[in-house]
DNA sequence: ATTGACTTTTTGTGATCACAAATTCAAGAA
DNA sequence: TTCTTGAATTTGTGATCACAAAAAGTCAAT
């Protein structure tokens, strides 16, 4: 147990918000206003300001001087990019982080797996996407490079957004889960190549995908 | 020419912060204190808290709640882990870089090559670490790839505190430059591979001459 | 001298006000 | 209607005050 007591007002502020985007709750060029936010989450002004500009600098969001903040809308060109850089870094972060999974974390990542391929068969976007999310997320978590860690995450905060909202009213078919059943035979193989390259199918079968719905 | 008016107070703050940190004028350790800083810029207390806490977003700056920002001091663990991020993005940037040079961009890389080199034999470290990271950075930002660029400008923002300190007590041989004039070559080939290769044993170099002097 | 508790000062965080720039809205002209 | 124009409102940014937590300083006791 981790103690996030949440000091302070703008950490929870910005926790708030980062799982807001990362669930997709926020859509592509929402524009996200202090006074609103400060009002939604019973805070004063300064902490939302905070929170904002914290994000902004992470690249979460994004803003123009003396404009409001806004949830960023990728165009296709700006996503190749960041599949590009993600392509680079999380294959190499779940390699790194084979040898490191406890028994607990590798069978936490087996019921995800499977947890992914029911949400598929029913048709549960939602469900699918958290799925997802957790299994790679979990996985590079394990990584043992807390640099390496936090720039994906960051990357992961800035797809979210699309990533959730193109899937909702796209039909799912069962081969989005064939990388992560690679991924999970590579792992119980202890084959960190494999698994490298199981991630990397993953994302770029996924990235190929989104990348064509995108204007 | 860009037009950066600087049109707000907190960004100029950040860039004064941002550079003083590449230059080396802070020291690893070094506490920054909101109303010192606010006396030093002629500026409120305001704008130099967002400078600091959108530093502190990116990497370059650490604070525990509660408690005054200060240059991070990194262990030879986190150099390391630093290191191996950039040895995974910057040979890339370097090599999408190349095909979109322009013949000026080209020939200024020539010049700072050989600054650089002048730079060493007159045993003068700052002017070489200026060339080196205007080579570099210069060079990646051809790349074409924005979010690329923005992660390797945060990771050069975190290791150069120790980077800088380090060279000033220290002997500089020639040999620093090797890898440089081996990335000039292939530069003129237009051999992007090899000027991959260079950079990447620029880093490795450079990184494991440093990696033993930290704690 | 060194450690410990206590007091004083410093410092980050939150709240509120002021203001200029940006946005929205409405009315009028084509 | 569609576009323009100008007033009215909203909204980000900066300034200042208040307060609790942290740091620094003080001094007595061992």
């Amino acid at each position: 147990m981790h103690d996030d007591s949440e000091a302070n007002r703008q950490l929870q502020v910005y926790h708030a918000l980062r799982q807001a985007l990362l669930d997709g709750e926020l859509q592509p060029g929402q524009r996200l206003k202090i006074r609103d936010l400060a009002e939604h989450y019973a805070a004063s002004t300064m902490p939302v300001r905070a929170a904002l500009q914290r994000l902004v600098a992470e690249g979460a969001l994004r803003s123009a001087p003396q404009r409001s903040v806004q949830v960023p809308v990728l165009r296709r060109e700006e996503y190749q990019q960041l599949l590009s850089v993600r392509l680079a870094l999380e294959p190499m972060a779940a390699a790194q982080a084979l040898p490191r999974l406890t028994p607990d974390e590798r069978a936490a990542l087996g019921a995800l797996v499977q947890r992914m391929a029911s949400a598929l068969s029913q048709q549960d976007a939602a469900g699918y996407l958290r799925g997802n999310a957790d299994f790679h997320l979990r996985l590079y978590r394990a990584c043992g490079n807390p640099v390496l860690l936090r720039l994906i995450e960051g990357l992961w905060l800035q797809v979210g957004p699309v990533f959730t909202q193109l899937f909702n009213d796209q039909r799912l078919h069962a081969g989005l889960n064939a990388a992560h059943e690679a991924a999970w035979k590579a792992l119980q193989a202890d084959d960190s190549p494999a698994l490298a390259r199981a991630i990397h199918d993953d994302l770029a079968d996924c990235g190929e995908l989104l990348a064509h719905l995108l204007p």
